[in-house]
DNA sequence: CGTAAAATTGATATTTCTCAATGAGAGTGG
DNA sequence: CCACTCTCATTGAGAAATATCAATTTTACG
């Protein structure tokens, strides 16, 4: 695989007009905390499914994602992969455990992040039990989203499965702005398949199977939900 | 179904002695600041299937568990029931986040708890970022639960689950001190099915297929691990 | 002991997977 | 600009895993 990871150029758009910021764990912090912040935070960009982290590596950074989608999942020995959730920008990625890296995160399509050295990192929020706070948040919140996953890969149907997905990541796509009639959808059958729990084959069925319903329409590179209120009776919680 | 919460008796046995104290998030507190804590805290008992908390309810409480198993769950509208974990003594439960409880829990045998009332133990946490940071490696460590289990519902076969969740179970009840030759199952095979995705008679007939492989040996109220590495290597993540 | 609940077992149905083939777009080099 | 090829998505036919329905056995409990 050919290098994928661009080197930083000297940061041109500091935190003062970060688009996600918002959105992001930095939403608590003062003007002068942000700066501070601004000195420990690396921004980098990753290409189409190149590797941000890897389940079992040491994990020495964390990272914001400012720009794009990544994919995070884990893998059993024998290649059997599942994706435990797609991160979006705003999103903060790879808390540890016992560090290492308890799963693996790529970028879907082109990817922006802000990566902070784990040490130094830790150290600022040391003293900012605000910031601890919203990391807190943020953890119980992936937490609770988890959760719901386990439901719906324990207990649903792949057309239920199926228009869940589309239901939440279109309200997801909504809460950070993207909203449009379209939802777009730059992950591959592939990876909702991975993300379901089903085969490939099962979602592009499936994906038919409601088309022919006139609950969505398939579009190149996304759906459109032309019925939204049967796709949301399909994934009710 | 009849009253199953038994009110608190006047604390016989202060945190002093408390026995899930090195496992749960008091382990980080000071003898004063425990002290302090053990104002906070009401000891209440559950019987076998009491519910503590339940799903939507606004979540007023959160609470250590001390004795006893509980299972937590979510429920879909129809009835459809995904476990989504089991709590052991030091387990830390009930927190929040957006004001209600996530997710439902109840006592599986008699359970005893150690309740806070959440607006008095967050001013506590407030001026302890110790214990915040203790709270936060409590979550991010279901979380990372949360994400092997997600693995094992979405792509793993009923074998494959029965066996890991066996070995898991195993290893949990060693780390709280709970080894011995027979592993107990206190909870019901409904409950097994319903936290692995399966049906009770997909579990049943696994266990069976296991026992008859020589893998378990079921014995009255759990099952004895008769070849553990294969068990191990059929979980093998 | 007798009754109810839980667990097991069996027969059949259903869902989803697997394997195989075809089709549609995107990028490439002539 | 057009084949060519590669990847991704769709479709079909048959297989496999698990669910469902029903009966029986075992265990718990009054």
């Amino acid at each position: 695989m050919k290098k994928v990871v661009v080197a930083g150029q000297p940061d041109t758009r500091p935190c003062a007009d970060c688009a996600v910021r918002p959105h992001a764990i930095c939403a608590v912090l003062e003007q002068d905390e942000l700066r501070r912040l601004e000195q420990l935070g690396q921004r980098l960009q990753y290409r189409p499914n190149a590797p941000v982290f890897t389940q079992e590596e040491i994990a020495t950074s964390c990272y914001n994602l400012l720009e794009g989608v990544m994919r995070l999942y884990k893998l059993l020995p024998d290649g059997r992969r599942q994706i435990v959730g797609f991160a979006l920008p705003g999103d903060f990625l790879g808390i540890s455990v016992n560090g290492r890296h308890g799963i693996s995160a790529d970028a879907v399509g082109p990817v922006v992040v802000c990566r902070f050295v784990k040490k130094s990192f830790s150290r600022f929020v040391e003293d900012r039990p605000n910031l601890l706070r919203r990391i807190n948040e943020f953890v119980a919140r992936d937490l609770t989203e988890a959760q719901a996953q386990m439901v719906l890969l324990g207990r649903r149907s792949a057309e239920e499965k199926v228009a869940t997905f589309l239901v939440k990541w279109r309200d997801r796509l909504a809460q950070t702005g993207l909203a449009t009639a379209i939802t777009p959808l730059p992950m591959s059958r592939l990876d909702i398949a991975d993300y379901l729990g089903l085969t490939i084959e099962t979602v592009s069925r499936t994906f038919t199977k409601l088309e022919r319903d006139e609950v969505i329409e398939i579009v190149h590179g996304g759906i459109r939900l032309a019925d939204a209120a049967r796709a949301e009776a399909m994934a009710a919680a």
